[in-house]
DNA sequence: TTTTTAATTTTTGTATACATTTTTAATAAA
DNA sequence: TTTATTAAAAATGTATACAAAAATTAAAAA
């Protein structure tokens, strides 16, 4: 651990400490958020709390001053998103992956075979992470990264565990980019992003 | 005119004139940026100042208390992205334009033609906004938006003035929209958006 | 001269107080 | 009862002061 909690600064904590009471749920959707109450509540004044919720605003995950409650339409945007963006990075996966990195997506899928729960959600989120990175392309990176916590924040409120075929999934696309097969790499990666949205969207029928 | 500058706050003042100066060249790139100077400047605490900063941070025009440089590669980036969309978005419009939109449409294609220059320019603008928010998706509306303003500022310092075959490319690209063929559409706003980054990277050498 | 170290200055981060705006509640009119 | 109007309160926006951190400069050592 590089740093402790305490060495950061108290805009870093509140921000940290709101994101994650929104992703796990503490703060639920349509929750007002007043700056005063938070300030208190975590024991600084108001002007880092300030800043931290703009950040969180920036992030999508508050809207108007309250904790955002994501309809089905953002779920679906933000997939679509992901389909164009992330099938163009498996693409430039299937071209520019090492063989370093591509180790490291066979991993992701091992575990997502062997591992615990948590280890699979890991495994699972740095799968596509990897491939994401092989756009190089730092706004493309950022804009998913961005948009995670919201699609994250959805899941939760599905309860969203495991997926049948989510894995077989994965390993197909692993097995494109491994044959440096640039088109099926993507579509694979377009299909199987749009089989979470439309498993996300059933649950919530 | 529904509201003056007065009316606004200090803080949305503040960033109007700070994103109008970093993009209109006066503060050129790499410029320090200090919240105490730009406050005595413009008359305002350092508050608002710094909430203006943050905002033009996220807008990725200031970095590590510097108005940015684009590189070479920022400009390849985003416009990479803004192939993935908008090649998408001209595909929805082909889909789902009204009529209304598309004669919109066909009018800055018009004053692309006989325009003065600034008419020309905003022109340009709103046919790609046109056909942006027929993507109907408000992430992807809004990722292209903070788009925008890197894109502008690397133009700026490039002195673009107008490509050859611009209005005309707008112009097939509104015809295959006009004639429902989606396909058509999207590639021609690729290779229209191709052509723009090529020009550019042209010029800069 | 170059490199380190320490001192100084500048700049940012945070707390607090007050002003302005927005929201809520209460009262009066329809 | 519903709708307007106004008073109260709550919350946000802004200014200012001070503390902490970062950057700069000056002095000392190599």
């Amino acid at each position: 651990m590089l740093e402790n909690d305490r060495s950061r600064s108290a805009t870093h904590q509140s921000y940290a400490v709101l994101r994650d009471r929104i992703l796990n749920g503490e703060l639920p959707g349509g929750t007002k958020i007043v700056e005063e109450k938070i300030a208190s509540e975590l024991g600084f004044s108001r002007t880092p709390i300030r800043e931290s919720i703009r950040k969180l605003e920036y992030e999508g995950l508050i809207i108007n001053k309250r904790v955002v409650k994501p309809t089905e339409k953002d779920l679906r945007n933000n997939f679509q998103m992901r389909i164009l963006l992330e099938g163009y990075a498996a693409q430039c996966a299937a071209s520019f992956l090492r063989e370093q990195d591509l180790q490291a997506l066979y991993e992701c899928v091992e575990i997502g075979r062997k591992g615990t729960n948590e280890e699979i959600m890991d495994a699972n989120e740095r799968f596509h992470e990897i491939i994401v990175r092989a756009s190089n392309n730092a706004v493309m990176i950022d804009t998913i990264d961005r948009m995670q916590s919201l699609i994250y924040l959805f899941r939760k409120t599905v309860v969203l565990n495991q997926r049948p075929h989510l894995i077989d999934e994965h390993e197909q696309i692993y097995e494109a980019i491994k044959a440096r097969n640039g088109e099926k790499a993507a579509d694979l990666m377009k299909s199987h992003l749009q089989a979470d949205l439309d498993f996300c969207l059933h649950i919530i029928g």
